[in-house]
DNA sequence: TTAAACATTGGAGTAAACTATAGGGTAACG
DNA sequence: CGTTACCCTATAGTTTACTCCAATGTTTAA
């Protein structure tokens, strides 16, 4: 009997159950079997699933783009190759972009703190709005 | 006169002017000087800092934080220059951190999307969808 | 057998960052 | 002057991704 009950499949997957409940009513997870009681009884494919979820979550997918990665997987063999990796492409941009302009705060910080150095005389100009512009 | 009402602005920025209403609220746009009818009115500066702003939005900075970043000025009497030091090194080791869960999260992507041909062929054997799920 | 630990549902609450609406006044154009 | 586009305040609603709660039923370990 290798069903897991929402606590244990929430365990295994470091998500609450009430998070797993949540993605099931998003159809993110699909409706499981149910004991005599009512229970949800998951099996190992939920496993995967599930970090399936959480994965794509670490890399910034939404709820939204996770559910359509899903409905690709569960379309194998309707959907092409090329969708998927656009998908992922694109947040790819998006993190690049993001990291490029981190760089440029860091390099604007950088100059407020070696400015700032030690002397007590006005650094009136010293903003990192002017930093950046510079 | 170099004023911008709120429609101009918003519009230069690219922003709308329930946001720029809604920035000034939460104190990241100090309250402009009003016309004799009660009209906002902006100078150049301001198209400065809601740039700031909304660059620093697209980096997930949330608005307070975006707020100490701004804040990061030395008071021309007051304060001391250690106290902006510090508090922009403490931004710079945040964004540093910020920096590496999102090379991390870029390494993890372009690994899966490298790998995936991304042709017109059926997504069955992608394997983006196989790096997530494994 | 009984107390705890766990499960169920429905619904409310949370936080951030907007976004929209109502009910006004103001400015610009013809 | 009239109309349209813009501005004001105040307040309410939306979105995302959970998180918590109450009231109740079920399993399990001592």
């Amino acid at each position: 009997m290798g069903y897991l009950k929402i606590g244990e499949l929430a365990q295994r997957t470091e998500t609450s159950a009430e998070t797993l409940r949540y993605y099931e009513v998003e159809g993110l997870l699909p409706a499981p079997r149910r004991s005599a009681s009512g229970y949800r009884l998951y099996t190992e494919p939920d496993i995967g699933r599930v970090h399936f979820i959480r994965r794509a979550r670490a890399m910034d997918f939404s709820l939204n783009e996770i559910g359509e990665l899903l409905s690709l997987q569960v379309a194998k063999e309707v959907a092409t190759c090329g969708e998927v990796k656009s998908l992922a492409e694109h947040k790819l941009a998006a993190i690049d972009k993001k990291i490029v302009e981190l760089e440029k705060m860091k390099a604007a910080l950088k100059q407020i703190t070696e400015a700032c150095a030690g002397g007590q005389e006005s650094a009136v100009h010293c903003t990192i709005l002017n930093a950046l512009e510079a």
